[in-house]
Formats: C-alpha cells, structure tokens, sequence
DNA sequence: CATGAATGAGTGTTCATTCAT
DNA sequence: AATGAATGAACACTCATTCAT
C-alpha cells in the first residue's frame, strides 16, 4: 500500500509556515495549527518542545535551503566562459521565480518581516538573506562577469546597488503582502525584465566592437 | 501653575505607536500600554472606544500629516524657478530625515509594516504611502525639474524608478528593524548622497554645455 | 419661557423602569441609562445614592400607587348600593385597563418578576401586589357583592381563585413578555370578557326569579 | 474501585441550571459555576464553547425531556378505556409532583421565566411549554375523556381555561420563587386536590345515572 | 447640576502548556 | 502517536462608583 497518512510533523511545519507567514507569529495559535492540521492540540507536543520550537525549526529548514544556492550556483560557473544577455536575463528570472516567488520562500521570508522586530532571531535572519548573503553573493557573479568580459569594468559595488535596488523595491511592492496571483507574477516578472535590460544598457559590454 | 499634566489621551497614542512598531499590535496589550502610561488599564476605554480604535486614530493622525505633504510642496515649488544640485539633494535629504527617518514617522510606517498582512486597512495605507503616493508626488516633482530645465528630457517612469528604489531598498535595509541609532543616521544619509549623486550624473542636464 | 428641560431626576427613573422591566436590573448598566437619558454616567450619583437606590425608588413610588388602590375603591363601594352585570364588568376591565396594562405599572411588575428571585424586597412587594393583597382586596369587593346581593352566597374563597386564576393566566401568558400591542390588548381584553361572564353564569344572584 | 470522578460536563449543567434559575443567565459568572462544579474558569471552555452554549445545551436537554411527554401519554391513553375520578386526579397531581415540581424542571421554567425578556429562544421555549403545547396536550387529553364519556360534551376550550388556569396560577404564586419545601408542596399539593375536585364537580359526568 | 477623568473589581474568553492514558 | 481533561496566566473589555472641578 501507499503512503496516504503524511508524516504529522511535516504537515505542521507547513501549516504553521502558512500561517506565520500571513498572520505573525505570536497571532497564530496552536489551536489554529492544529485546527487546520487536523489533530487535537495536545499532538502538537508529542513533535515539538513547544511553540517556539516551530519556529526554530522553520528557521533552520530556510537556512539550509538559503546557504545551499550560493554553492549551487559556484559549481555551475565554474562550468561557464561565456554569457549572452539571454542567458544574464535567465538567472535574473529564476532567482525571482524559483527563489523569491517560490511558495515556501515567499512565505518565510514575509514571516522573518513581521517577526523581524520582535524576535532578534528572525531579524538577524532576515537581514543575511535579503541583504547580506544576498549582496556578497551578487558581488561574486558580477565580478566573474566582469572578469569574464559580460559586464565593463566599473566599480562593483555601485554595480550591485543598481541591480539589487530594484529588485528588493519590486519584492516590498509585489511580494509581501497579499496574494501572490498569476496576474501579480507576470507583472513583476515584466518589470523585471524592464530591469535588467535598462540594467544592461548601462553595464554591459558592447558586443559590437568586441564582434569587430 | 504650570501645567503638570500631559494630555492623557496623547500619551496612550504615543506609547502605543511606539509599542506597536515594535512588536506589533496584537503583540502589544492593553496592560503594555498602560503600564507605560502609567495608568489603569480600564483608563484607556474612558479615551478609546477599544484597542482597535487607538490603531485607528494613529492611522488618521498619520493620514493628515502624510498627505498635507505634497501640498506644502506644491506651494514651495511655485515660488522656485532654478534649482541648483544642492537644493536638490537637500530636498532628498529632508525627505529621509524629516519623514522617513521622523520618529512618529518612521514609528508609524513600521507599524504598517507588520499589520500589512493582518489588517487590510493597514496594508492600503502602507502601499499608498509608501508607493502610490510617493510615486505619484515624485512624478509631479521630477517633470517640474525637467520643465525648469534641470533634468534632462528622460522618460519621468524610468527616472523615478532610479531614484525611488534605492530610497526603499535602504528605508527597508536600514530604518524598519532596529533602533535608528546616530550611527545608522549617517550611514544611511552618507549612501543617500552618493546614490543622489550617482542619479543627478546620468540625469542632470550638463550645464556646462548650456552655459557655452 | 415654558419648562422645555424635563425633570432628570424623573427621567432617570422612567429610563430605569423601562430597561429593568426589559433587561432585568443586573443586565442594566448606568451606561444603558444615562445613555438614555442624555446624560453622563457621574451624574447620575447626583441625584442617586446608587443603582440600587433607583432601584428600591421606583419601589416605593410603585407601592405607593398600589396601595391607593384599595382605599380609593373602599370610597366608591360605600357610595354605592346596587351593581348591574354591566358595572361588574365595567371594574373587571379596568383594572385590566387601568392597571395591569397600565405602561407603567406594568413595566413595574415585570420587573419584579425577573427581580424576585435575586432580590427579596423584590419578591416580597411582588407576592404582595399580585397575591397577597390583590386576594384579599378581591376579598373584600367580593363579599361585599354578595352582601348587596349581586352575587350568590357561596364560598367567597372559591368564588375569588375562579375569579382571579384566570386573571393571572392571562397576565403571564400575554402581558408580561414582549411588546403590548393594540392587538393583544385587544385579545386580552376579549378573554377576559368571556372569563367574566362564564363567571357570572355561575356566581351571578338570578335577579328574574328575585323579581317575581 | 468505584466511579469517583462525576461527569465534568454534567455537574457543570447541573450547576448551571441551578444558579441560572436563581440568579439569572446574566447574574451568574463562569466563576460562579466553576466555584460550585470545582474547577478552573478556563476548564469550562473545554467542554462547551461559551457561556451561551451552556445556556443552549441546557434548553435542549428540557426541550428533549418536554417533548417526550406526551408521546408517552399517547401510549398509555391507548391502553386504557375507562378512567376514574382517582385516576383523573393522579394524573393531575403526577403533572404537577413529576413535571412542574421536578427539580430539573423547575429550576429549568424558572431559569426561562428570568430569560424570556432577554433571549428570544427563552422566551418561546417559555410560552410553547407553558402554555401552546400544554394547552393543546390537555385539549386532546381532555378530548379522549369527553370521548370515553368520563366528562360532559361541553365546550373544550371552556373546559381546558378552567383546569389549566389555576394550575398555572398555583405555579407562579407557589413554584416559582424561592425554595419549594416540602411545606409548600403539600400546601399546592392540596390546593390542587381542592381545584380538581371543584372541577369535576362541574365537568364530570354523573355516574349514579350511569349506574342506574 | 453636571461632567471629565480615573479606578478596582470583575466579566467572558483565549492561550500555551502539561500529563495521565 | 495521539488525545481527553485540565490549568495558570493573560487578554480585551465593562461595571459601578468616586471626586475634583
């Protein structure tokens, strides 16, 4: 047979991320979780020392997820010589897509927002993974590709403050409070795109005389 | 006699902003409040309806101050006629220190921040604030600047993109979470300057060349 | 100029009787009242000592009504030597009219229904008014009738429960819960129409054999 | 060992019960009850959802046990073709000593009586017991003994107005407000006895003749 | 006469948590 | 692995009342 009884404690991870991540942290109750989890509420301590412990499991679940793309990504440009725009544009789409748009992501980092001022945890978090790691990771690409001849040879930081910038500005605006639609995607996906080409206009290296 | 006595009513209003944005306002009870006060907790509801209503006359009293703005703006730039680099940037400035990083300000809009996902009232005031409206008085200001001549001829969208991003990026790096320390004032304002600079060189219209 | 501003003191208590009578006295708040009567919950320790107190003056201002009852109609009875069917039924409606329905007197016994049970003075003066003193003033009339031959020489006791049960059953189950209509008073009024003759049937002195 | 632990969930419904019919639904506080059945105030939301659900659970269970009755008496009716005035009087005095005096049922009437202004289910639940389905009860009773030739072909209305009348009145002047000692159960117990007698002295079809 | 301001005691209810089963 | 039953602490809020003005 099947399995068909979901492992409970994975289940109240994600119930409670859900929850977390739309209500804050300390307006959601075990009853809610458990509500929706479909257990009584006393269960929940049979997986978890208390609330708390939700949370830092959460929390360490992302870290794992988090730390493990920048190491991702170091293989596959070890790989790589050679950008085209196309290829710039496409990682550009899938940090969005496959990171910040992602449901579980998406979710954790709008709890780490609403926890962020009360737990010194959540804020410490939140500011290495939007703006630290973040930052130094982008720093890396855009040195290799400057070094590989994609972007010119200016200053990086001024480089990754224009890059990133926007990219945080479309993320408060689209993709922290409500529902993510379809409708919502494909216009962040659009503004994006405007982004980075407007991006690349300024940065890129001209191709054409390379080509000559 | 002098007068000893604080308004009461101010008093609650002022704790509770500054409970609010910190650890958010179902985090924050009426026993907080009071104790701060330094009244009875059954005090308050001789001044507020209930808990709900003292959200609710903070979100109008920042309501007025915010949109009183763009009008005291609108009778400053009549007066105007040339603008120099340093006005300009001393306007920036004052934004981020009279607004954004205002104490009741700064309090108010981090206050949005953590209700945006609970209390949809909350949520549309904090995008209208901090986009709709921004945007739009920004418009207003940047086409005013191109019209007398000191910006150049650019699509007004994308300049205020360029400009405004960056203004979020680091209200949200820096002014959401945490004490606002001295410190971080001058950080803050020290990358405002060189993004403003970084900003008027590909915008400003050189007038050197005029002036030939 | 006309007296335009009402007795407060007055108007305090109709507002009291009306919601005791509605709500009973531990569901009623000073707020209820004064929010009634237009004026602040302090000012009603004014002209009262406390809740109580309007409580135990509208008792008294009620016993005081009720008590004059008897005396009154002891005045009527001895001017008066002969009934017809017609005056019998003429007393039986108004003291259905005059008092039971009375808007006041009414509220008042209602009161002291959800009263009697909490409050003994309650329960005392409401066994007084609707039992005790009703029967034995019933008493009285009663022999009296049969004294000046209106009604037969039986057992006045039986003659006074076949009377006044069905007085009481129409009160409880028409006049004590609800709104008095026109229509249920119109109702009630043909009950006891109905109750007062089959009565008489029974009780009445036969006057044609009398006359032969 | 033997049972110790008495059902929670019942002992608070009886408790209940008993201060509801006292004091009044709104007079009585969760820690009333708990302070009676023994337990902690946040103990109570375990077994109902709040107060008014206790309130509710309580009418249902009287609605249940009410409605059971003349069910049963239909049974019985059936069995039975001749019915002497010592049966007729058991059957009254059984309604009143198993019905009206039962603790259960009395303190529930009374707990209605207090509620009927306030709740509007009180108040129906009220006035269908004690009056629209005892009337209707006693009219098919009342009917089946007109039918077996026990009381006369008179007008049934007329006949249950007579009977039910004073039972009512000798429970609101007797039943109703404070405690029922044994005293006053044979102070009622022999009023009843007189009443019925009364009343078969006018309804009841003359044996002799049918002895003849 | 009336009110603004305050308060202590109490109300119903929710919460995270415990523990025996 | 889960639950029935309980609980102490907290919660938002209401109440009758007081008192200086």
């Amino acid at each position: 047979m099947n399995k068909i009884k979901v492992d409970t404690k994975q289940h109240i991870l994600e119930v409670s991320l859900d929850l977390f991540s739309r209500k804050g942290y300390s307006s959601v109750s075990i009853r809610d979780i458990c509500g929706k989890v479909g257990i009584k509420e006393s269960s929940v301590y049979y997986h978890f020392k208390n609330k708390q412990d939700i949370f830092e499991s959460l929390c360490q679940s992302f870290t794992d997820v988090t730390y493990a793309i920048p190491q991702n990504f170091a293989v596959e440009m070890s790989k790589v010589t050679t950008v085209s725009e196309e290829a710039f544009l496409f990682v550009c789409q899938s940090f969005l897509n496959d990171y910040l748009m992602d449901d579980k992501v998406n979710k954790f980092i709008r709890m780490l927002i609403l926890e962020q001022s009360t737990n010194s945890e959540a804020a410490e978090l939140y500011h290495k993974v939007l703006f630290d790691e973040a930052l130094s990771g982008q720093r890396v690409i855009f040195e290799w590709l400057v070094k590989i001849g994609f972007l010119k040879d200016n200053a990086v930081d001024s480089m990754v403050m224009d890059y990133y910038a926007p990219v945080v500005y479309l993320f408060h605006r689209y993709l922290v409070a409500g529902e993510i639609t379809e409708q919502i995607k494909a216009e962040v996906n659009q503004q994006l795109i405007k982004h980075v080409q407007h991006f690349l206009i300024k940065y890129k290296v001209d191709n054409q005389n390379q080509e000559c």
